[in-house]
DNA sequence: CCTATACACAACCCAACAGTTGTACAACTG
DNA sequence: CAGTTGTACAACTGTTGGGTTGTGTATAGG
């Protein structure tokens, strides 16, 4: 993060809190409001507050006001860009590894050469 | 993480810096050595180290010995735990959708029949 | 053997973070 | 209208994180 606070370092720092994770479960099954979410943890309703300010900002939630409570939403958009990033380079690594695949095939036919020349 | 360090948080706050997306990034494309990796960023190499041995302890790369120099190559392993749990809750939430798509879906036709007795 | 190279370890600094308590405030409830 | 409920804001604390400098150490090369 440091100064930078790119889409992608909020997205992955907000996943890297195991009540946040927590949270974002439970609001994948239902809205959800901060006293819910709040009796899911030993923890303060300000406490979750803070964590679901972090979760707005990296734009994993989404909140409405409905009378006095507040209710959380998914959204799931922001994960769609994080496995997007991962995938990227899952995909270039897998591709290397088929490249190397190809060069080491690549070798044995060779190898098969020499052998039919001097066996 | 505060004391979990759990698997998942160690990846997901592994990946919340932009540095170290910076190094799996690189390391996507091929291997490298502490020295070649610090020349990418304005850091000391004390610095890389320290994001290197962040990797490493989420088991994002592996490291081994050759010579004096210490390479580092990607572990894509972890990044499908991440990707699982994202994906898991994605799913969640999407098959959520289905159920609300099916619900309206539901009103709607009974809209048409209200309509067809009282149009 | 001596020196340069590639890296790790340690101590320190400062900023950000997770948590707390205490409080304010707006909206329901009787 | 008074009291309760749901939530946010503020100030403080302890811990973690990224960065630095300074130093140690094993390996390669002359």
């Amino acid at each position: 993060m440091t100064v930078v606070d790119d889409e992608l370092s909020l997205v992955f720092s907000a996943l890297a809190d195991p009540t946040r994770r927590a949270i974002l479960e439970r609001l994948a099954l239902a809205d959800a409001t901060v006293n819910q979410l709040t009796e899911l943890f030993a923890l303060t309703q300000q406490a979750v507050s803070k964590h679901l300010k972090v979760l707005e900002r990296a734009h994993l939630i989404t909140r409405t006001r409905s009378g006095q409570a507040r209710p959380c939403a998914l959204d799931t958009e922001r994960l769609d860009t994080a496995v997007g990033w991962i995938d990227r380079h899952r995909q270039v690594w897998a591709d290397r590894h088929d490249r190397l695949d190809a060069h080491l095939e690549n070798l044995r036919a060779r190898q098969h050469q020499h052998e039919e020349k001097a066996p």
